[in-house]
DNA sequence: GCTACTATATCCGTATCAGATACATCCATT
DNA sequence: AATGGATGTATCTGATACGGATATAGTAGC
C-alpha cells in the first residue's frame, strides 16, 4: 500500500486532526505547508473517491450546529485502517528524513539547542 | 519541481551519497529501506533516464581502479540543481513529519548519534 | 444585482510506475 | 569448460495518479 501519494498523503494528513470537508482538506493542506502545496479540486476530489474505494476514509453522518454549516458540505474522517496507514507513511517519511540526516542534506531538527553549534 | 516522485527521490538520495553506478542505486535504496522499497529495472533506468534529461544528475566519466570496475556500469552523480532538489526535497518531508508530530501520528525523532561526539 | 468566495464534481491530456522481457557480462562452483 | 546465479543496462506497456480546466450552484458582502 506504501508509499502513498503525496496528495493522498495529506489528504489523510489532514483528516488525522479530526473529521473535515473538502474544502476544508484543500485549505489545511494549503495552509499547514505554507501555501507550498496547493491541491486543486481535480486533484482533492479525485483523491477523495479513492480513499472512499479503499475504506481509508469514511462520510460521516455527524453535522457541527446548524448556524455554523453549510448543508453542501460532505464531511469524512479516517477509518482504523486510514490512521494505520498514516500513521505508516509518516514513519516512513520520518526514516526518510533520518536517511538525509546522516547524509548530511538538511540539519538535525532543533528539538534541542546544541552547545557546539554543529549543523 | 517538489514534490519528487518516491522513484526520483530515492535515486536522488542514493547519489547524495557520492556517486554510483545504477545496480548500486537499486542495491543502496533498498538496503537504506530496510527491503521495504525495492525498485525494479523499470523503475530505474527510467528515473535516470528522466534525471539526465532535467538535468538533475548526469553520467560521470571517473573509472574507479579497473581492478574493482565493471566495463558494463554506468556511474551517474548528482549536479548542482540535483543536490538543490534533494535538499528541498528533504526539507519538505522533515517539514511534513513535523506535521505528523504534531498530531500525534508519530513518537519523537531517534538520536541519530552525531560524528562529532554527544549531544 | 454583481462579484468573490465557498463547495462539490467530472473530464481528459500527460506523466509515472512497476512488472515483464530482453540481452550481455562477471564470477564461483563443479 | 560448462553451468548457473548474480550483476548490469535497457525498453515496452498497461494501469494508475496527477492537476488544470471546466461546470454547477449556494453564500456573503457591497
Amino acid at each position: 500500500m506504501l508509499p502513498l501519494t503525496p496528495a493522498v498523503f495529506h489528504v489523510l494528513l489532514a483528516l488525522a486532526g479530526g473529521e473535515r470537508h473538502g474544502y476544508a482538506i484543500m485549505r489545511e493542506v494549503a495552509e499547514s505547508t505554507g501555501g507550498k502545496i496547493k491541491m486543486g479540486p481535480g486533484t482533492l476530489y479525485g483523491t477523495v473517491k479513492r480513499l472512499l474505494e479503499a475504506r481509508l476514509i469514511e462520510e460521516s453522518d455527524e453535522r457541527p450546529d446548524p448556524a455554523l454549516d453549510d448543508e453542501r458540505r460532505r464531511y469524512y474522517r479516517l477509518t482504523g485502517v486510514g490512521e494505520q496507514v498514516v500513521r505508516a507513511e509518516a514513519q516512513r517519511y520520518a526514516d526518510i528524513v533520518a536517511i538525509a540526516r546522516g547524509k548530511k542534506l538538511i540539519g538535525k531538527a532543533a528539538l534541542v539547542p546544541l552547545p557546539g553549534g554543529g549543523l
